[in-house]
DNA sequence: ATTTGCTATGGGAACGTTCCCATGATTAAC
DNA sequence: GTTAATCATGGGAACGTTCCCATAGCAAAT
């Protein structure tokens, strides 16, 4: 069943039934009408490989994610697939690992398809990687989603992360807290160093100890989070705060203080950053620095979609974070 | 650049070079050494849409999702993209919702994408998009991941999830535990209820009490297992054992006992059900049936993969659960 | 010497769209 | 009543592959 049937049966030519499912051109208010039916009745469906032999359009995004088991993800696509679901894209979803090996396979699996545009988020900041993005992204618009890449010629979003982290810290200080650990990721990875960096300078300017002991490297997975607290709390003079570089590890830390009985926020304050929804379900619910990840999806994905209907021009965008706070933090 | 581009550079005709590209035919060695390095030089890629206009495959496939917020579905998709990723496809992601209402739209946005498979996951038993499905499944393989199918003329991968709850709850029973709770899926949903009916048919035999203050309908949040402990564990007779027709469920359940100093196992054991990767983690290590993901993922899009290189012929398999004790439900 | 089968290559039609161009019909403007 | 602008339609080339068919060289078998 194709254009050149729908034609015959509706009694018009095949260029007519094209400007009919292309909405562009004069055509009749009647001939539509009966084009219209003829498709609904003969349940016609366009074929997409004709289209986009023509067009060089497939109205599909390709998106690359380190890792599926940090919830982040997950809720982050929700929103991308709900605005792009709605402008007509469907995504392709890729799982790349958290060290970046397979990233410029999977870029390279997805320029294959034909996709219009990429959404990229990394562990890592690859050279090769971004040489790969920035040749691309004349043709194949990528929006990158991490402050990472500040500095780089390439569009992004992304969050002031340092300040975010800085802001929460001066708030612990302020409230008397006088020995802040803090749970940064991997050293092997790139991410969070700016959360980290947030961090430091905060104690740098109070003068407050930096101690190796006040800092643990943890993988993002809960887990690492439960080793971090262990790791603090089992030292002779434990933290009376502890910063997570995600939520997701502050879960962890969570469950371990609630299981050995240590008071939270009493004897030792916890803050998360990311904010996901769980947030307010934990005991106590966690205070936390609000990446703004709604927003930021949002304008990730618009952002593409404008660079892919209108202009491949770079667009940079740096968002606020908003530190939130809720018991676990409080004196 | 095109394959008449490059057959030139090669100083071949475009029937060498698509001989070379699609892997069959007679063509010299020293040929197709030569269009290969020509190929690598111009950095050729072919284009899927005239490609696809001719062998009617797009090499992707399409996945429903009834909501991403349960980490049962990431690992599931962890898995199958890593398989479906190594036989050369690529994976549109949908989310539809819990009640099925966007189904057939999402279907048909796939369809449109001229998609070779689909797999199909949801919480409710639509009879128009099991129509839909059936009627496309001659052209286009449909998979679908739960045991409520069994008896369709559909092809799905199962487990025995009745078996296993019932399993579970005899267990229980012979360990001593006098009354026991279950949290369920909520009323308006279909899946999961194989589960409940395990639970249900283990009680009936052994004589226990089945009453409504036993019963919690959730909506498989994690909060939902929290209030279910609640629900229980305020009730002036409550129970010795709660079984949750989820880990992510469960995990709730645990956080409520673990907060309000109720012992798990010494008062009340916990059961739940999936054996997601979290399990070992919680505090006690949860007693959980181990729904085979792996095996059944893996099974589905070999399945699928199987239907659309060689038979659509409907495939219907069913997998066997087992507990799995922790010291959740230790006495 | 002829036939057969295998290897190797090239030409051309076909896939189902879009889009440019040509052709009228109708209406509006002078 | 001619010209111009707008509306409506159809024909045909083009997009970049695959695949069928024709051709032909060469070795092995008759």
């Amino acid at each position: 069943m194709n254009i050149h049937d729908i034609a015959k049966l509706a009694g018009v030519s095949k260029s007519t039934v094209s400007r009919v499912i292309s909405k562009n051109g004069y055509v009749a208010a009647e001939s539509l009408q009966r084009v219209l039916q003829v498709m609904e009745e003969a349940n016609y469906r366009p074929n997409m490989f004709a289209k986009g032999m023509r067009t060089n359009r497939s109205y599909s995004i390709g998106i690359l994610f380190p890792d599926l088991s940090n919830p982040f993800f997950p809720e982050w696509y929700h929103v991308v697939e709900q605005i792009s679901g709605s402008k007509g894209y469907l995504n392709y979803i890729c799982i790349t690992d958290p060290f970046g090996e397979t990233e410029l396979k999977r870029i390279d699996d997805l320029l294959g398809r034909s996709i219009d545009g990429i959404i990229y988020f990394s562990y890592q900041k690859n050279p090769d990687v971004l040489t790969k993005l920035k040749s691309i992204s004349k043709q194949t618009p990528v929006v990158c989603c991490d402050g990472m890449m500040i500095g780089e010629d390439l569009s992004y979003v992304c969050a002031d992360e340092r300040k975010g982290t800085y802001d929460a810290t001066r708030f612990l200080i302020e409230s008397g807290r006088k020995r802040i650990a803090y749970i940064k990721g991997a050293d092997a990875y790139q991410i969070g160093l700016n959360r980290y960096e947030g961090y430091k300078k905060a104690l740098v300017e109070s003068d407050l100890e930096m101690a190796d002991s006040l800092v643990f490297s943890g993988d993002f997975k809960m887990a690492d989070g439960y080793e971090a607290a262990r790791f603090f709390m089992e030292q002779q003079n434990p933290p009376d705060a502890i910063m997570a570089a995600t939520d997701f590890m502050a879960f962890g830390a969570l469950n371990y203080l609630n299981e050995h009985g240590i008071n939270v926020p009493d004897s030792v304050a916890v803050v998360g950053f990311d904010n996901l929804t769980r947030t307010t379900e934990t005991n106590p619910p966690l205070t936390t620095i609000e990446l703004p990840m709604e927003k930021m999806a949002t304008n990730a994905i618009e952002t593409l979609i404008f660079q892919i209907e209108n202009d491949k021009a770079i667009i940079q965008q740096v968002f606020d974070c908003k530190l939130i706070v809720r018991q676990s933090s409080h004196l």
